[in-house]
DNA sequence: GTGGTCTAGACCACC
DNA sequence: GTGGTCTAGACCACG
């Protein structure tokens, strides 16, 4: 799996790789159960500090879509989290949010739409 | 229109704000071409610094939502900003990653187009 | 409110943090609401580093004790988390291993239910 | 008697098959006397590293729960060790940290003895 | 002045 | 060799 971070965004480095590790098991580039590379591994390639790697692991960890221990290391988590309520409600603000300022700059809803099938079809390939 | 900020979110307060104002101009709630509170009333009026509220605004006329000078306040833009291809890819960006993590929640592709159209009956009233 | 390190104990010192900042909130040492000191003060008073501190104070945030930001820094939280299965199992668990320990060294049932009496009645001195 | 470890849980190995012998002991199912199996043995059962039962036995054996020879293998002590004002102190701290937290999860004085007095009951079969 | 992020480098526990 | 902990010091975002 090829990780791009931009050193020029504002959003944090770990909280970039984490996205890119959750968009890749969604489209199933990476498999549930499958090792990640060790935190000093990744963060040679990436070229940034284990530290920051090993923030982004543990962040996805703590909302259970990896496990990792000194054990076995990092490893996409066999089952998924279920949805919470308060994912949903982040859910719904974030789309709320998204979809008024995409209305502003002259998105239809039909747009929208199908921005979503296809992000949908383009990136999930693999039902969990 | 009625401001309503998170002081425990982890989300900026100017940021809230910012997201706020889009989301009042894109429901109609607040109209082109209208005033919007000074800076400094509308920091009473929310019980922040004057300074935060600066910035949401600074942050909106640079988009092109604002336009701001010293002696009219703080204008609803008349004629809202086009599409940028910049704007088109953070939202592909924003838009990925939600589906992706709504996937791994166990949301379905016609969960998320119903909550998009749902939001957008609900949000979105007046065609601009 | 004293914070005690061992700094010879095998518990992590900012687990020892973590927890004696529990038993503070618990037996009323520190107030639902009340401001804990900053990280860098912290720090500085207990002779760690300010990334310890960091760590014992985003633990508790992530379990609903704190509220932390940079705005406000870190408060006790007005409102404490519930019981969750996941905590009733892990009480379940370390009881169990205790009092079978205990049991080996010669305690009795009688021994077990005095201490827990005697420590309620010494550290809890509020109803949350 | 069946040794369950849990790779997923954070707890070291080693310290969960410490436990878990205690238990054994406390509960009964292992008796003052009884011979383990082999490190060799056990380790290939559980299917876990043989340094890490060895480092369970030799644990319980410097508390004083087993006997460890090159000869005898690994024996159930036949006098189990005396409280000490160490253990006390240790009893006492981790009661306490538990009962507080527990406190603040809503648990009554009530709730914490009717568990203790489960476990107890549940749990210790026999005297020793 | 507050916490957040990132880097760097050290030592330790576990397996 | 793996992650976990701790230290140290720098810069930034926020209010």
């Amino acid at each position: 799996m090829l990780v791009q971070i931009d050193f020029e965004s504002e959003m944090p480095i770990y909280e970039q790789l984490r996205r890119q590790i959750i968009e890749g098991i969604a489209s199933g580039n990476l498999e549930l159960g499958e090792s990640l590379p060790s935190v000093r591994q990744l963060a040679e390639d990436i070229g940034i500090n284990l530290h920051t790697v090993n923030k982004a692991y543990n962040a996805l960890k703590s909302d259970g879509y990896l496990n990792v221990d000194r054990r076995t290391g990092a490893v996409v988590s066999g089952t998924l989290p279920e949805s919470t309520e308060e994912f949903d409600k982040k859910l719904n603000e974030e789309f709320t949010y998204l979809i008024c300022e995409a209305h502003l700059r002259g998105k239809k809803m039909e747009d929208i739409l199908d921005l979503c099938s296809d992000i949908f079809k383009q990136y999930i390939k693999k039902d969990k």
